[in-house]
DNA sequence: TGACCTTATGCAACTTGTTGCATATTAACA
DNA sequence: TGTTAATATGCAACAAGTTGCATAAGGTCA
């Protein structure tokens, strides 16, 4: 479960609170690992009984109490260890493979459909990596933390443009059918 | 949920078993569509209980009885409706891509040892999607359901060959570092 | 003034997926 | 003769993920 991880992971940048957290899932890390607010909270109160993060309550005014989680030794241990463990194979589970597969008890016209909506969503992701590319790396100088960034958005990148490709390619074949 | 239909699918085909589908799983649509035989079990019971399936038992000697389930009209016509349903994006979630992001806190060999093995993953599976393509599908003629299971291996392939191009950058890239 | 958005946290119920175990029969093997 | 593999089914417990709701303070818009 990588989730407790990419938490830990963030925090080792700075102290944060679960909506800090959620937020940044929403922005960065979430690219690659997608998790609601809820699961963080389940997940922060567990990483907080393994001594992994300890928790402050800190009061604002006008706005409600913040908890922010901050890492601890034993949770930077955790991490260290987790980057020896072998990274599981990614589950290739798309319902729209599976509906090629069907392709025969298909409805033709609600597919192409799907599939333009799929390609637009692709797009405006890539969109994004773009954007935050151009604006954060390039023509930076770049230590290693950043570095690391940059490769796994290349990777996002490439994955989306391959993405789109393949989805424009399953368009013309069921065109031509 | 897409285990639900992915079995409608397989028993479209043919009446079969739980474990027939959990054998047609392990080779077939389960490339896109993995799952265990406990969760198959599951659901076909809950597909009975909705009336997509009937199930009877059939008594073999030697072997235990099989529990053989047939599509019903109420299935196919559950089928025909998820396929105008809006396909859900595939979450995109790679323990890899979250070690590439947090490189910094990262084993960088034990990261290595892990591209290495999961593009062996990826090479097993291509090879496996290849000697299927060249077997059942190559210089034959096909018809609607066989060009839909076509189409789906081919994005297969793709996806494979990407993903392996992918895997190969970054370690290239982890290594100039 | 009411409706809605943002900040901030969290419970409860449910679905989905994983792991481990249990049962039963036959055939092949060593 | 005992072990293992294949066939065939399934429960139980748990982990992970989703959906809906609840609370509470303040700000913005019409």
């Amino acid at each position: 479960m990588a989730l407790a991880e990419a938490i830990l992971v963030c925090l080792t940048e700075r102290p944060m609170s679960g909506y800090d957290l959620a937020k940044n899932f929403d922005a960065s890390i979430g690219f690659f690992w997608r998790a609601s607010h809820q699961q963080i909270y389940r997940e922060l109160g567990r990483l907080r009984e393994k001594g992994y993060v300890i928790s402050k309550e800190v009061s604002q005014d006008g706005k409600p109490n913040r908890i922010v989680h901050t890492l601890t030794p034993e949770g930077k241990i955790a991490l260290r260890a987790w980057s020896k463990k072998p990274a599981r194979q990614p589950s290739l589970k798309d319902d729209m493979l599976v509906k090629f597969y069907a392709l025969e008890n298909m409805d033709l016209d609600a597919l192409k459909d799907q599939l333009t909506i799929r390609m637009e969503q692709h797009q405006t992701k890539l969109s994004k990596y773009y954007r935050i590319k151009e604006r954060y790396y390039d023509g930076k100088t770049l230590d290693l933390t950043q570095k690391g960034k940059l490769i796994a958005l290349e990777m996002g990148i490439d994955q989306e443009i391959q993405t789109i490709k393949r989805l424009e390619d399953g368009m013309r074949k069921i065109g031509e059918l």
